[in-house]
DNA sequence: GCCTGGTGTATTCATCTGAATGTTGAAAAT
DNA sequence: ATTTTCAACATTCAGATGAATACACCAGGC
């Protein structure tokens, strides 16, 4: 990849862009496991969804967006797919029957944990050679946490009631 | 968002799970710019093309490929679509005349700058409030150059010809 | 009760994505 | 030169995505 004439103007665009990097240690990392999510058939929404009713229990289809990054009709059609194979289910909330109360079924809570395995498995391996791991999760916590506060300057308090 | 029941057999997945913790940061980091790419008409995969195109001159097809991160067929569709729009120029490769060489034109390339002084000024007030930005960034480079490494410890020189 | 405004979810539909495959050209072998 | 093999890119097509919108239900005022 030889480099080109002109383009001295923007040299160091990518390299200081933040959003760039952490797309690129996104991908990298997780190339492997999409091979893994391909073979066995989960869309990588799905597994988002799947991931976080793991972690955290049914949730309502608004908090599943929040929690797996994704919009909500991403998230819509991820449910509706994982309902029809059998690997969550809809209830209808209690208190307002509005809401769809969305749970892992056991059968999606085993292929959710043996995803965990692999992805547990190849994030060891990734991180192996790497010594400064628990370092870069704290500074992307902080980040996260940092940019969101910027964002949304009001409410600091979150799930507090 | 109220906990749930069992649940205590996965406690901390997500929270030191390295793929949602990126993934997580560069969404909340990156929204704002993805409307301004929603208002100007430029979808995900067109911007990383320009962009990458604008930082490094001149490419072709495959190493669009490698520097936007996105597939092979992704980067084909996106610069045909630039095309049409007059914002890329693809012309055949000398040496080689299955290359396609893909450039901005001036209007791409203007384009492309003007979203790269929106991407700065927004980048620039999310790391206001955060001390630790560089060091992030340097963290995020070394950790991706060692998965590199680790997948594929053949070739540690690139682009040495 | 009946509106009216607001929120949670589903649906629609135009578009994007990307795995699989095709096409074209280069390179090596004979 | 012809054949074979491989690499670069294009195309196809089934499915995913997500903005816009519709729908269903709740809450407050009357």
């Amino acid at each position: 990849m030889a480099l080109a004439e002109g383009q001295s103007s923007e040299p160091q665009f990518l390299d200081t862009y933040m959003p760039y990097l952490l797309r690129r240690a996104d991908q990298t990392l997780s190339s492997r496991f999409y091979t893994v999510l391909n073979d066995r058939g989960v869309a990588r929404s799905e597994w988002r969804v799947l991931a976080v009713l793991e972690e955290l229990g049914p949730l309502t289809v608004l908090d599943l967006t929040e929690a797996a990054l994704s919009p909500q009709p991403t998230v819509t059609h991820a449910v509706r797919r994982l309902e029809e194979r059998g690997l969550v289910s809809r209830t209808h909330g209690a208190v307002d029957r509005r809401q769809r109360i969305v749970a892992v079924t056991p059968a999606g809570s085993a292929l959710t944990r043996a995803l965990f395995v692999e992805a547990a498995q190849l994030e060891v391996e990734a991180l192996a050679d790497f010594e400064h791991g628990d370092e870069l999760m704290a500074l992307l916590r902080a980040f996260t946490a940092s940019i969101e506060a910027t964002l949304d300057p009001v409410r600091n308090e979150e799930s507090h009631d």
